[in-house]
Order: structure tokens, then C-alpha cells, then sequence
DNA sequence: GCCAACGTTGGC
DNA sequence: GCCAACGTTGGC
């Protein structure tokens, strides 16, 4: 199983949205990188959900539900999308400057190429991240 | 609102 | 294929 990070602007699609719709669709990605991490992900996979912009933090745990499909938001074929349910939220949000303030997340994809909106983590930085929530 | 990072576009 | 110009993202 992989893990993930996946960045939305909370006034676009919070946290809260996505318990509210059960399960949702995670398209609009529109940048190569991040759609190769996508079609990599498999189903039962976990992702970190962080907004950005505002609140700027990690806020919950998704787990992929449906692997790579054409994203219905996407007229020319080009761009896929996965599909996401929400898992639990974190007990208590994990804030950027306390990720950056973190040795054991120096390595952290997210960190190092802070604009991209999917990025791989490993399963130690996921299970870190997790820790700091409930600490 | 500003700016750094970085992706994309288009001229050559 | 290079690179300048420009647009977007995201943190502050």
C-alpha cells in the first residue's frame, strides 16, 4: 500500500465537503506530476487531505477508493481523476510550520516542491504525521 | 497584496 | 530545442 498528500483551498473543497458527500470525485489536477502520482495510486491506498491557502495544515486521513478515470471535468481526454472517501479526521490538525519544523519530514516531497497539489509520502512520514496529530 | 517557484507558451 | 515572457500556485 502507498500514501499520499493531497492539497485543496478549503473555500474550494474542505475537509468537512467531502465527510458530507461520503465520496467524491478528486479531479481539476492539472499538472503532470501530480497526474503521474495519481495514476500510480491503487485502491485502499491513504492520503493525507491538507488544505492549503487557508488553515494551511493537514486535516484528515482518505483512503482511495477508485483508481485513475478520465476526469468528467475534462473535455479533452487528456487528465484522469481518482475517486476518495474520507477515513478519520485528525484529531488535531498538523500545521505546515510544524511539518517544516520537523526533522523526520526534511526528506517530504510536499515540503521540497511546496506547489505541487498530489504528492507521494513515505509510509514513515504518513505514520509520523498521524503521530503528531494526536500528540 | 507580494513574491518565489515553477509550468506553459510561443518566437526564433 | 532554447529561452524569454507570462500565468498560476501557494506561503507569508
Amino acid at each position: 500500500m502507498n500514501y499520499w498528500l493531497m492539497k485543496s483551498e478549503p473555500d474550494a473543497f474542505s475537509y468537512d465537503d467531502l465527510v458530507r458527500k461520503g465520496k467524491a470525485e478528486w479531479d481539476g489536477v492539472r499538472n503532470h506530476a501530480a497526474q503521474g502520482h495519481m495514476r500510480a495510486m491503487r485502491r485502499g491506498d491513504l492520503s493525507i487531505f491538507y488544505h492549503s491557502n487557508i488553515g494551511v495544515e493537514a486535516v484528515g486521513i482518505m483512503e482511495i477508493v477508485e483508481e485513475a478515470a478520465p476526469d468528467s471535468t475534462d473535455d479533452s481526454g487528456k487528465w484522469i481523476a481518482v475517486h476518495v472517501a474520507p477515513r478519520e479526521r485528525l484529531a488535531k490538525s498538523v500545521t505546515l510550520k510544524a511539518m517544516k519544523a520537523d526533522s523526520a519530514l526534511s526528506n517530504m516531497v510536499m515540503l521540497r516542491q511546496s506547489r505541487l497539489s498530489v504528492a507521494p509520502l513515505t509510509k514513515a512520514e504518513f505514520d509520523h504525521i498521524v503521530a503528531m496529530s494526536k500528540a
